[in-house]
DNA sequence: GTCTATAAATAGATAGAC
DNA sequence: GTCTATCTATTTATAGAC
């Protein structure tokens, strides 16, 4: 019974990984429940048995990406502001396709399209977020500030064509979180 | 002759602007052929007459869309970049839905979803942004963090459940802008 | 150019065997 | 809990009448 558990578990993370990567980089829209247990080597059927509608996967999967992401930030317990800009608005994160990507920037306008339950789970990451910045400036406002320099700069230079003009947006915003 | 071909150009504004509307709220793969034509009183088969393909209508209503939104900037010559980001940063622009929206912050994230042509047009659109915010400023740095301040803090604050913090967000935007 | 009808593919969700 | 099979609905795109 407890190795059964645990098994349940297991699958259901393997799941969770799966759509967080595909979800982020393609929405919500354009992922099939399919492909994402394709992804998880498991076939369509199985999935009602973790979760009871493609939302609350969706849902779930955020959360577990925005838990993905963090392992991402510079470790330091005294690493600054510009420390995490640094990474954050860095080419890697908007190129990686292997690295796992904050969703509060790929997904930014796909959550204002989706149901009450999914604004909220996005609304409390990025309220996890705005604290984050908020232990190193002291400042609501500036950690507000910071957060959309940082996921809208990200959001925005993913939607570039032009690779100068994106790199050069990143840039700008490292700098403006650097003068705060 | 003449009358067929104005006839034709009236029909396929309409239709535009229908799909401006529509895809603005709700992305591009929320809608679907058949709703624009029905926004626009038209039936499906009728689309193909006008374009080659949903992307290539997506790519034009972007542009519409963008067009529109100017309409409803501060008209006066010398306008600050405060008052364009008072009006930009609105809760009107954020929930009206019958105002045309900037797809700059409504689409981004649908945008980097999409296939090149699309994002090409999005670029060019942004730039137009960026540099009308360049005759303020003069200075391109300025220009890029205050564009980013505005679509990136609309996007996000459309993305909050928290009406208070979405409108907190909204009025630290204006201020980081007005701090310039 | 616009209509109706339809082709062809794919989606979310459920049923029942194991 | 996972599988295969299937139901039902919807999608983009095309064909052909008017």
């Amino acid at each position: 019974m407890a190795w059964n558990k645990e098994h349940k578990q297991q699958t259901k993370e393997k799941i969770l990984v799966s759509a967080a990567k595909l979800f982020a980089h393609n929405g919500f829209e354009k992922i099939s429940i399919d492909q994402v247990m394709q992804e998880a080597k498991l076939t369509r059927g199985a999935f009602y048995a973790h979760f009871k509608s493609k939302s609350d996967l969706y849902s779930q999967a955020i959360i577990k990406g925005a838990q993905a992401a963090q392992t991402r930030k510079p470790k330091n317990s005294n690493a600054s502001l510009a420390n995490i800009a640094q990474y954050y608005l860095s080419q890697t994160h908007r190129d990686e396709y292997d690295e796992p990507p904050c969703p509060l920037a790929f997904l930014v306008s796909d959550i204002s399209q989706q149901n009450e339950d999914i604004k909220n789970t996005y609304t409390q990451i990025f309220k996890g977020f705005v604290n984050q910045a908020n232990e190193h400036t002291e400042d609501q406002q500036k950690a507000l500030q910071s957060a959309v320099l940082m996921i809208g700069g990200l959001a925005i230079s993913r939607a570039l064509s032009d690779e100068d003009l994106s790199n050069d947006l990143l840039t700008a915003c490292q700098k403006a979180i650097n003068e705060f």
